[in-house]
DNA sequence: ACGTGTGAAAATATTCACAGCT
DNA sequence: AGCTGTGAATATTTTCACACGT
């Protein structure tokens, strides 16, 4: 995964210890994969599964099952020995834990083609939050409607944010725009942003911020291709795990 | 990270001790670091700065400078004690550690919304790869043009990736065709797919899958979210830089 | 002096393997 | 008999801290 980019996230530790205020902490690696348990357990459910086992889910979510059984111990114990995880509970578990019960109001910047084709991404709305501003600079956009929304002028992202109680916003202008963008998202109250721009943003520690960087993965790709190229062994040998790479300089 | 999405990258170490056949294995965490560098450096150079010590070049990147120096020294070594290192130099040997220098096709499949602005998108272009073949089943998109590129029937598909040699794939199409048309290119002989489709994809170990979910990206932001609304404490504590959690259960 | 390069230490993450519950 | 939950072992990644070259 795109391995921890994460800005800044305080640890806390136990204070809080009220009725059953049971306390954990999950890994950030955890944390990444728990989106991708939870997709596939809905789509089980929808084929009406009733129960899965570790084995099986961690096919469905593409991770060995021991690392399932590990990331869910750290919920808490969802699932039966000898028989294996209702598929109804640990949804909502894992839906509960990620904090998805509020269909969270999410702001959108930037409507370039990117933008737009985020704008109308029903994938969002299905996986548990709400476009609820759409915003951009452009005088040709304001006012204009995109997927049902009407665009909104930046300057009046305070009072948008401030009105739709937004917490997250995903950047989508330009890499010369967005630390501007960044900096009035911040200072509204955002305290989550997910930023496609290809630049690093500077935010406070209190704010989160995780990229996409879509140049870089085809990078990285470009990179272990590269190798398997110089290199045109492979490909008998099944199941090779590896992490590490040769590199022949 | 998006951690470790890396389906099967083999392992080799040191055979081939030819001429200078220096080896070296880079770790995962670093390639996936060596595209930010890359494009901070890259910066720096349009804007005309020779040398960078570690030190500025990671505040550009984004992380800490002992992480950067010991990312770089799995190159080889292109600094200079006491200086620095030449952004030139610096930027050459991670753009062809990355595979960089051959300027590589690729083929985009599927080409709704995102696919579109995929298709659009300039940084795929100034970052070293060339869109070669758009590619899509639907008959209304089939034979239109996008982009400056007509948009070829997915039957053709084997025969596109060969005429255009291509290595690498970006999958953009809806979540159920997305394993065929993975099969399909896997079967033309590409080696590396970025997914931006919410499904795992099975491949064989010699090919190397990259996915994008961006519903998930919100979701590990929301459940970061969650825990702080949970403590409204925070903000105070500058330098957090931890990556557990805690959880309120 | 300054800043890289890198062993060694610490922190995280993954995998193993099996005790324990159904 | 089957499958979860988890300590212990292993692997990877990050951070520290300082020797070394310029």
């Amino acid at each position: 995964m795109q391995p921890g980019q994460l800005n800044a996230v305080g640890e806390h530790a136990g204070q809080r210890s009220v009725a059953a205020g049971d306390q954990r902490v999950i890994p950030e690696a955890t944390v990444a994969r728990l989106a991708t348990y939870l997709r596939a357990l809905v789509g089980m459910g929808e084929l009406g599964v009733a129960t899965v086992s570790s084995e099986s889910l961690a096919a469905a979510a593409g991770v060995n099952s021991a690392k399932l059984r590990k990331d869910l111990s750290y919920l808490g114990s969802y699932g039966v020995r000898g028989v294996g995880y209702e598929v109804a509970v640990l949804t909502e578990q894992i839906h509960k834990t990620l904090g998805l019960h509020q269909n969270r109001a999410v702001a959108l910047i930037g409507l370039g083609h990117l933008g737009q084709a985020l704008a109308g991404y029903a994938g969002f709305a299905s996986r548990g939050f709400r476009i609820a501003a759409l915003i951009d600079a452009s005088p040709a956009l304001v006012g204009t409607q995109v997927h049902g929304l009407i665009v909104q002028h930046v300057d009046s992202l305070a009072e948008v944010v401030e009105r739709e109680s937004i917490a997250i916003a995903v950047v989508a202008v330009p890499a010369v725009a967005a630390q501007d963008v960044c900096d009035r998202l911040v200072a509204s109250g955002v305290t989550s942003i997910l930023n496609f721009a290809p630049t690093v943003l500077t935010v406070p520690p209190h704010v989160d911020v995780r990229k996409v960087d879509l140049a870089a993965e085809l990078q990285i790709l470009s990179f272990h291709d590269n190798r398997k190229a110089a290199r045109p062994d492979c490909a008998g040998s099944d199941a090779a795990p590896a992490t590490k790479v040769a590199v022949v300089r």
